[in-house]
DNA sequence: CATTTATAAATTTTT
DNA sequence: TTTATAAATG
């Protein structure tokens, strides 16, 4: 049984898959069946007696590796791959110091918060310090996570670190150091873990002796995805994890690293035979995915950038279609002649489902989502803003963090500002009357599970008068009642009234309580926001994902950890039938591949962004990016150039600029491109039809001439 | 004094 | 669309 599809692989990648004991690098270029040889490699890893809860298998996304075990599920036509170990390193962390976490003094019921939570947190330490009032142009908050989330995670010095990517805050080095102290020890005060931190502390795990050999010895496997973009901690994380064990594979493409920002560095992938002496490197180099003309200007593209690993793509996917170059007037003729292609391939039987239009940041394709609800095609848009960093999401989440940890302060400082009348200063007040900040120390572990030790805040909240400004006072008595109920402590007699909607029980499941919180929060939408129906609908769909979870906290930890990546994902399993585009920032589209692929806004300053053309690094990622991008396509891969672009920042101005082409896509390459001009674009001065001023004036003159 | 309102400014990519 | 600062209000 097992032969039949081990004989469906090409050499390379059957040389990968029944690899033996020991280090292995892959290097896989675009669409060499990357995604393929790692399922084959799971499933023969089991069916040559690998049990599958001893399988590491670490990837980019959660979706990538239930991907490869439903793949390999398929190959060894069983079910036993559901136990293997599989998510992102941060998942897998996260679930790792919930067995382990003692051993390191991580008291349990910890919560995890995300990169926004830590910005917060961090903006609430800067004004403790009194750092906002010294100086005008400190940092903004989302830098400063940015600049700390690259300290921990390229394991660099501070001024290194600030040299090369933030030189403009080298003279805050100080302050910054002093922050970031404050932050760590805030952190660890409030029993919170940010990304970062889910990485550190397991590299940390494997510096120990005892719990660090057990997680090591957990598993017999380790395979790793996407290598290419992993960074310095993570490295280290696998070598604590094979120190006695060397049965490592990771697999990965140096022309595909697109995670700089997120400190990801190409070094992993070129230094892993030194760290791992005697890897063995397999290379596969003939593409399944792309037609040979697209696969030809995809490699041109390439051929400036220096990349370490030599590859050879090569495809057995002849076509007389050359990838398509369309230069277009401006952004409205882009958008019309998308949707124009569109629906000519779907004419031509290619479904919605198997075409994209890619982009390089999220707000490249909000004109064409107008128009692509004007022609009513439906599409799900993946990247860009996220559905949980949405103000109101963030704030119906804290509600639910405040029951899950009542000594959570960022949620209780975040829901206690919605209320009006309560500002910075009051939220403070009433949180050190709850006593939020005695948080049960390390002292009593068990503390932070129990909700009726004496002096918890749910104590505190049901018995104590609080101080609360008489403005705020009914609406806090709301929130009070609210949240009571959802934790199942009895309220005051006087509001009693409340309990007649729902008998309140402690055992009220998450849907239950998000309904309740929403009862509380729905005005507060209402009265902040113009668009509080979408919102509210947001919500509404929150209340139906959290249907599907028993626990609580697993709820929360999942949201933050593996947030939903696009509307689709929010809908619950999709429908046989549906058909929907698929829209997509070029970062996000990273392992997928699409018959027909729209590439918008191929203009510089677009991709490359400018942001990034700061260095000739910085061009470097850009353009694989682009590379990543083109490599998607299967069949048909058609570009977009908008030459003109409007500066909308006046209303209605008129004001533009002429942009360029892509420096991605020089002249010399155009032969590998069938260029088009868009009609509208061919005619630089098209003869536009003049106004007769003359007759205009003669009309208006009746105005008062009778 | 604390909070709200007004005003100006900035806005990549993601676990 | 959100976020930091300045002025106005209670």
């Amino acid at each position: 049984m097992s032969e039949s599809w081990l004989d469906s692989l090409n050499g390379p990648q059957r040389e990968a898959v029944t690899h033996g004991a020991g280090p292995l690098l892959v290097v896989a270029g675009a669409g060499t069946g990357k995604t393929r040889t790692l399922a084959c490699r799971v499933a023969w890893l089991i069916e040559s007696g690998v049990p599958p809860d001893r399988i590491l298998l670490l990837t980019f996304t959660r979706r990538a590796a239930a991907e490869m075990i439903h793949r390999a599920d398929q190959l060894t036509g069983r079910r036993t791959t559901t136990h293997v170990w599989g998510g992102t390193f941060h998942a897998v962390a996260h679930r790792l110091l919930r067995f382990h976490g003692q051993a390191l003094g991580l008291p349990p019921g910890f919560s995890v918060i995300d990169a926004a939570d830590a910005a917060d947190l961090l903006n609430l330490t800067r004004n403790d310090l009194g750092l906002a009032k010294k100086d005008r142009r400190f940092p903004r908050k989302e830098t400063l996570q940015a600049i700390y989330s690259r300290t921990v995670n390229s394991t660099d010095k501070l001024t290194d670190i600030l040299t090369r990517h933030w030189p403009w805050c080298e003279e805050y080095a100080d302050p910054l150091r002093d922050l970031f102290d404050a932050f760590t020890r805030r952190k660890r005060e409030r029993n919170v873990l940010d990304y970062d931190d889910l990485l550190l502390l397991w590299r940390e795990l494997h510096a120990l002796s005892g719990a660090g050999d057990e997680v090591a010895e957990r598993f017999d496997h380790v395979l790793v995805d996407e290598y290419q973009d992993t960074n310095a901690l993570q490295a280290e994380i696998l070598l604590g994890l094979r120190r006695e064990n060397h049965n490592i594979m990771v697999v990965g493409d140096d022309a595909q690293s697109i995670y700089s920002f997120r400190a990801a560095t190409v070094r992993n992938i070129l230094d892993f035979p030194k760290q791992f002496p005697g890897t063995h490197i397999v290379t596969l180099e003939q593409n399944y995915r792309s037609t040979e003309p697209i696969l030809a200007a995809s490699n041109a593209v390439m051929a400036p950038a220096r990349e370490r690993f030599t590859k050879n793509l090569w495809s057995q996917r002849p076509s007389e279609q050359k990838p398509v170059l369309y230069t277009c007037m401006d952004e409205a003729e882009q958008c019309r002649l998308v949707c124009e292609r569109i629906l000519a391939h779907l004419e031509m039987g290619t479904l919605l489902r198997k075409q994209a239009v890619l982009f390089r940041a999220g707000h490249h394709s909000d004109q064409l989502e107008v128009e692509l609800t004007r022609c009513k095609i439906p599409f799900h848009k993946y990247g860009g803003l996220k559905f949980v960093e949405a103000a109101h999401v963030k704030d119906l989440l804290a509600l639910l963090r405040i029951l899950e940890n009542p000594y959570d302060e960022l949620s209780w400082f975040r829901v206690l500002l919605l209320i009006e009348g309560i500002g910075p200063k009051s939220a403070r007040r009433i949180m050190e009357a709850l006593g939020v900040h005695r948080a049960p120390g390390q002292s009593s572990p068990a503390g932070a599970v129990a909700d009726g030790s004496a002096r918890s805040p749910w104590r505190c909240l049901a018995e104590e008068s609080l101080k609360v400004p008489p403005a705020a006072r009914e609406m806090f008595g709301q929130l009070r009642t609210t949240l009571l109920q959802c934790v199942g402590m009895p309220t005051a007699p006087a509001e009693e009234d409340d309990d007649l909607t729902r008998p309140t029980t402690r055992g009220t499941s998450v849907a239950a309580q998000i309904e309740k919180l929403r009862q509380f929060y729905e005005p507060i939408v209402q009265a902040r926001y113009d668009n509080w129906v979408i919102r509210l609908r947001d919500i509404e769909q929150l209340e139906q994902i959290a249907a599907r979870y028993r626990s609580r906290n697993r709820f929360i930890a999942d949201l933050t950890l593996d947030p939903p990546a696009s509307t689709a994902d929010l809908a619950g399993p999709p429908l046989i039938d549906e058909d929907y585009l698929i829209l997509s920032t070029i970062h996000s589209a990273k392992g997928c591949e699409w018959d027909v692929v729209h590439i918008i806004h191929a203009a510089d300053g677009m991709i490359p962004s400018d942001m990034a053309t700061e260095n000739e690094a910085g061009v470097d990622e850009e353009r694989r990016l682009f590379y990543v991008a083109m490599t998607r396509a299967r069949d048909m891969l058609y570009i977009y150039f908008p030459l003109r672009y409007y500066h909308r920042r006046v209303y209605l101005s008129d004001a533009h600029s002429y942009a360029q082409l892509t420096r991605f896509l020089p002249s010399e390459i155009h032969s590998l491109l069938e260029l088009r001009t868009c009609p509208a674009a061919s005619i630089p001065r098209r003869p536009t039809p003049h106004i007769d001023l003359d007759e205009l004036d003669r009309r208006l003159k009746h105005r008062w001439r009778e």
